[in-house]
DNA sequence: TATGAATGAGTATTCATTCAT
DNA sequence: TATGAATGAATACTCATTCAT
């Protein structure tokens, strides 16, 4: 591949990506044929591997760009803050933002994660925020802002609390339909608080 | 279905349920054909259909199964104790024995969490058990062992963190191999016990 | 085969045909299995090549008895009368009845016409009816009650619209529900008399 | 499906339509695979599934064709007379000639009538037929051209006639061989005559 | 670039038949 | 006689990929 592009190319290449993701999302990435993404774009299929090399090729296109995104987002919110502490609410809360607004995302991701196949990628996406976060815990630590723990395990601990709130109450399969997403936020941010040993102060 | 199976009968039943475990883990539910469970138990594939109606009728008697066993473990080691935070602690700590010691069928639960077919099994399976989890919790709060705050939450928060760590940690998908299950364990206790607001103790 | 039965047996060969007869002409020959027959009698598969060496054969057999009794019925009405006209038109109306009577036979002899396996047997069967009916009008013709025509050629005919009419009018598939069968029974033969140039008389 | 063809694709289409009639005609629906048809013509099987969604949809389409190809004969043969007993005697021969001609349709709608999937099919196409057929006859009995009777009957009795005698004389089934087609046509057409009343005048 | 057509190995499933008990 | 279990070839259908135009 590495194709070089027209603008034109780019434009079919960026809606392959975006219906596969809509259809991945719907209905999982095996259920999803490569002629289902062709006939929804209205594109024959000689389009599609003009762009991708293949269906696995498009998957993880779109898995990389999901995951180089959450973590940009993430940077952009900690950026400018000077206390570890705050650096990190800002991270989870950008991330919470992040997934829920982008819930096709969070299935791929999800998803991803349990597939042999595409599950290395995640475990690396999810490394680079982890240890983001692990930096912040440490210098947390050091200033003796919160108890002195395993960052590793603490910042891990954070990630998966994020992504499960994120799975359990802010998408489509909730039951409850119409849940507050502040309360939640403030529910995932209060439990990785308190989790990493700082004192309530809600 | 639902045939009157001889001793035979039941043995095979489970032979392809054993090997299905495995292979699903292993590849995937949707890499492993029933060619490939038939082909490693040896046995024609008309076998398969006498005792499943479907692949995936096969994949749901596992996970039902696995659910149940997975709740029934964690009551056992809970019910003994008057303390409250004591049993969650117990049921985390049971969980997390459980699915260490079960890696494949922790596998098969978190892909059906993430394939639309199935997840609704699961999510109601966890509901279960968080709804456990919650009744404890309600309990601490009225006792005033832990701060006010929303006891499904958090019971989320505890199941969740469970889960990921033995996924994170104690899985062969784990780069550092030979992780200390015990200090894990305990790591996953403790951020627990701080996310739901108990003051550190160690 | 040619078995030597007890009377138990006999009863149970009997019971497999009879619940076959029904499934082949509720769901046609292919699309009723071995097991289907097995399973509504409640017994197991040996039982089945107990007493019959194939799927074909059970099928053979009930086509031929159906055959049979078709003849048997016509000749019982046909044999009293003196007059070749009048031996005609009841075995017109023996076949009405007994095939009015017994659809589940009539659906498998018409399926089984034209099905190349099965083609020839019934072929056969019609043969012998016609060759009767055949004899009845050579008699006609002699003695001038009707005019001189082919007579193999006339009883074909009449055959014919016999099996035709009970299709249309008497069966389930048809819209109309309740019709009348005696009316329909007289078109038939109506139809048949002046077919073979018998003036009007009605 | 519904796909747009290019010329390369609809003869494809009609190459595996006129392959599969035969197919049908000779095995039987049941005992034709869809690898039969694919090996025939010649080509992989997904070819087959680009063209056709099933081989129900194959047969379907095939039995719509052959039914109306048969219509439109008919009326083409009827048209010019204006005499109502000229018109069905045109539409009569102009059948025999079709089916005779086109066996291998013959022998499936043949079939199709006796299977509970395709009847209703058949009987709709007979159905528009026969009403055809009674308009005619209808129009005789108004013109005292021949008794009155039931136009309806009248139409099925005749077409049924029709049908047989082409199942029965002019296949390959037929036991004779070499029938004289055009004597066989005139037997039929006169046992319709009578049989609708019309006095001899051969 | 793009399309429709073609490939063919692969998939789940069925089913007539056989067999050990 | 009867049963449940087993066989394995056959079946309809899918789908990632390739290719001629």
């Amino acid at each position: 591949m590495a194709r070089r592009l027209t603008p034109r190319g780019k434009e079919r290449r960026e809606q392959l990506m975006e219906v596969a993701t809509r259809l991945f999302a719907q209905k999982g990435y095996h259920r999803t044929s490569v002629a289902d993404v062709c006939d929804t774009c209205g594109v024959g299929k000689g389009v599609f591997y003009w762009y991708f090399d293949s269906k696995e090729a498009l998957f993880n296109a779109i898995l990389a760009g999901a995951l180089h995104d959450l973590r940009r987002t993430q940077q952009r919110a900690i950026e400018p803050s000077p206390d570890p502490i705050e650096r990190v609410t800002a991270g989870i809360e950008a991330s919470l933002d992040f997934l829920a607004a982008n819930d096709d995302l969070f299935n791929l991701i999800d998803f991803a994660g349990t597939d042999a196949h595409f599950s290395p990628v995640v475990r690396h996406g999810i490394d680079v925020v982890v240890d983001d976060t692990t930096r912040h815990l440490k210098e947390a630590i050091a200033q003796g802002a919160i108890p002195d723990a395993d960052p590793y395990f603490l910042a891990h601990g954070i990630t998966t609390i994020t992504l499960t709130f994120v799975r359990r109450f802010l998408h489509r399969g909730s039951a409850e339909g119409t849940v507050d997403a502040v309360a939640v936020g403030r529910a995932a941010v209060a439990f990785c608080l308190h989790g990493i040993g700082l004192a309530a102060e809600d």
